[in-house]
DNA sequence: TATCTTTACGGGCACGTGCCCGTAACTTTC
DNA sequence: GAAAGTTACGGGCACGTGCCCGTAAAGATA
C-alpha cells in the first residue's frame, strides 16, 4: 500500500549524470547556465529514463501562476446560449485552480464588431499566458492571430473556425457535416411534393458559419437526389416582429412550405410564428439546447434540436490550454464535437 | 503573476490557534492525541476560514497509495462493447495517477455467473479503497453490496443500475426512457399496418436491463396510440446460426413485420440477417456503437443506434470515487447518461 | 516518593520540483 | 598582471501537508 520507489525524478537524473539537481532543472527548462556536453548527457538520461515531472511538486513550488483569458459572447435576452460554454470554463477552472491556474473572461456583444476588438484589446493588453476565443468576425480574429503568434501566445478556437490562422487546437462542430444531419432528420417527416425553407436569422450577414451549414444541408438533397424544392431567406433582424413578417411573406408565396431548418438557435423565434399561425405542421429543425427551443421541442412544434456541446467545447478549450502551459503536452488540432441529435424523448437527459 | 498569499493553510490555523502544524494534522484527520479543547479551538477556526486542504501538497507527502479496483466484463469476440468503458478507465486512471491513484481491473464472462462471484471475491480478497462494477448479476451483486457495507469500501455501479444497495453511484442509462427513445425513432419510417418485433439475444433470460427497455419501448406505444402489432421473441444462444433460424421462423409466421427493434448490442446480427434473407426494407434500430453494427449503420440496414457514452461512464466511475476518497467531496448518487442518437450521417463524430 | 503509563502536544524531516544565491574557474579588459 | 566580467555549476530553502518520533506534564501504581 506503499507508493513504489519512483527512482526517476530530477534527483536520480542528477545522480546519474554527476551533477546537481539544479543543473537538472536547467537543462529541464532550457535556462541558460549549462556547458552543451553536460546539456546532452543530461538530455540522454532524461530519455532514457522516460522522465515525466510530478506535476504536483512542480506546481507547488512553482510561484508563478498562469492566466488564461476566455472571449466568448456575453449571455444576451436573446439567446443563452453562452451560458453552457462558460458553464463549461468554470468546471476546467475549479478542477485546475489547484494547479495555479486562474482565468479571466471578457465578453462581448456578437451583434458588435467593435466590441469584439475592444475585449481582444483589453486581453492583450495584460499579457495571458494563453487564450481560448469564440472566433465570431473574421477579420478582427486575423489581425489577433496574428498578434498572438508574435507573443507566442498560444489561443484556442471554439465553437466556430477560421482555418489557416494556427491556432493551437480548433474545439467545435464540423458545421458542413451538421447540416447534412439536419436535412437527413428533416427528411423523416418529409412529403415528396413539400418545399423545403432554410432560415438564416442574424444581424451578421456575411457569417462564414451559417453558409457552411447550409452547404452541408443541400449537399444531403443532392447526394439523394429528392425532388423537393429549396427556399432560402436572410432575416438580419432578430425581433419577433420582424421574423414574423419575413416568414408570413414567405409562406405566402410559397404554400407548400413543409419543413423549415433554422441555421442556428434562433429556431424559437420560428417556433413561435409557426405555433401563433397554425403552421405546426410544418417540420422544424433547429440549433442548440436553450430554453425556449426546448420549449417548443416539449410541445412538439421543434422536431429536432442539433446539438455540439458547448458546455464541453468551453471545458475542453481551458483544458487545451492547460495541456499545453502546464503539462506541456500536445494537443489535437481539430477536435470535432459530436452532432447530437435532441428530441422531445431525450432531452432530459442531455449533457448540454 | 505571483501566486497571492494564501493565507490560510496548517500553518495559519496553528498560529491562530497556539499550536503546532502536528496538532491541527490530528485534528484534520480526526486521529487521537488532542483534548477536546483544543479540539474544538482549532475546529472553530477551520470552519471560520473555511480551510480548503491543498490536494497537491497532500498527495505529495502522503506515500499512502489509493488503489480503485474495476470489474467489468472482458471484450469478448461477441461485441467489443466494453473496450469503450475500459478506455474510459484509463484516461481516468492516466489522470488521477499523479494523485497516488491505483486501478486494478478484473474481468468476467458476461456468460458465466460463476466468473463474476470469482472476480467479486478476489477483489474483496485485497482490500481496495473502491470499486467501480458493472452489476451483471443480481443476486452476486447483492451479496458484493452487503460485504462492501460491511468494510465500507465505496462502490459505483455503471451501465446498468440495482437500485437500494447503497451504491455510492449510479452512472449509466435510464433503460426505460431509453427504450421509449428507440420506439419513437422506429415511428420514422413505420407504415401504420406492418407489425413490430422486438428481439432480446442474451444468454441471460432473467435479465432486469431489457425488460425495463421493453417496458420503455411498449410505453411509447401506449403513449401515442400506435396501432401496430408488437411481436416479441428471446433467442438465448447469441450465434448467427441460431439467430437466423429463430428469425427465419418469427419472419415466417408474421410476413409483415415493418421493424425490428434489438435489446441491445447484437444487433449487427440481425443486421446481418436481414441483409442475407434480402429484408432491408425493414427499419432496424439498436444498441451501441461498436465496429459491427456501424458498419450496418454505414450500408444503411441498421437505421439508429442507442448509446449511452460507455467511454464516460469508465470515466465517471473513477472520477466518482477519486471525488470521494481523495478530494472528499460529496458524489450525485444518480447520473444518467445522455440517450444518444447515432446514423449514418454523425456516426463520424461520435465519442463514444 | 519513585517508577511506569497515558495524554497532549511540538519538532522536524520528507515528498519532488522551482529557483535564488553563492562561488570556483575561466576569459576579457586596460 | 590585477580587476572585472562571464560561464557553469552546487547548496539549500521554499511550497503545504503527512506523519514519525520525542518529550514534558499529568495521572496511576506500588
Amino acid at each position: 500500500m506503499e507508493k513504489e520507489n519512483t527512482a526517476s525524478g530530477v534527483k536520480e537524473i542528477a545522480r546519474r549524470a554527476n551533477v546537481s539537481t539544479a543543473t537538472v532543472d536547467r537543462v529541464l527548462h532550457n535556462r541558460t547556465g549549462v556547458s552543451e556536453k553536460t546539456k546532452k548527457r543530461i538530455n540522454d538520461i532524461i530519455k532514457e529514463l522516460d522522465y515525466q515531472p510530478n506535476i504536483l511538486a512542480s506546481r507547488l513550488a512553482s510561484k508563478k501562476i498562469i492566466t488564461l483569458a476566455i472571449i466568448i459572447p456575453s449571455v444576451s435576452e436573446e439567446t443563452d446560449f453562452w451560458l453552457a460554454p462558460l458553464s463549461g470554463v468554470r468546471r476546467a477552472e475549479a478542477e485546475i485552480r489547484q494547479y495555479g491556474v486562474q482565468t479571466l473572461t471578457f465578453f462581448f456583444d456578437l451583434n458588435d464588431k467593435e466590441s469584439f476588438a475592444e475585449q481582444i484589446k483589453q486581453v492583450l493588453a495584460q499579457d495571458v499566458h494563453g487564450i481560448v476565443i469564440a472566433p465570431a468576425f473574421v477579420e478582427e480574429t486575423r489581425e489577433f492571430a496574428t498578434q498572438c503568434m508574435k507573443r507566442k501566445t498560444p489561443f484556442v478556437f471554439i465553437d466556430s473556425n477560421i482555418p489557416d490562422l494556427h491556432s493551437l487546437s480548433y474545439i467545435g462542430p464540423h458545421l458542413y457535416k451538421s447540416g447534412y444531419v439536419g436535412a437527413k432528420l428533416l427528411t423523416y417527416r418529409l412529403q415528396p411534393d413539400a418545399k423545403i425553407l432554410i432560415i438564416n436569422i442574424s444581424k451578421e450577414t456575411d457569417n462564414y458559419n451559417y453558409s457552411e451549414i447550409e452547404e452541408g444541408f443541400r449537399a444531403y438533397f443532392n447526394d439523394h437526389v429528392q425532388p423537393n424544392d429549396i427556399v432560402r431567406i436572410d432575416i438580419s433582424e432578430t425581433d419577433y416582429q420582424s421574423v414574423s413578417r419575413h416568414l408570413t411573406y414567405v409562406f405566402h408565396l410559397n404554400k407548400d412550405i413543409g419543413a423549415a431548418f433554422v441555421t442556428n438557435s434562433r429556431v424559437h423565434t420560428v417556433a413561435s410564428f409557426l405555433k401563433n399561425s397554425h403552421r405546426t405542421h410544418v417540420s422544424l429543425i433547429g440549433y442548440d439546447f436553450v430554453k425556449e427551443n426546448v420549449g417548443y421541442l416539449e410541445t412538439n412544434v421543434i422536431d429536432f434540436l442539433i446539438c455540439h456541446r458547448p458546455e464541453d467545447q468551453g471545458y475542453r478549450g481551458v483544458m487545451a490550454l492547460y495541456q499545453k502551459l502546464v503539462i506541456n503536452s500536445s494537443v489535437t488540432r481539430l477536435n470535432y464535437m459530436p452532432i447530437d441529435i435532441v428530441t422531445k424523448e431525450n432531452y432530459e437527459f442531455y449533457q448540454n
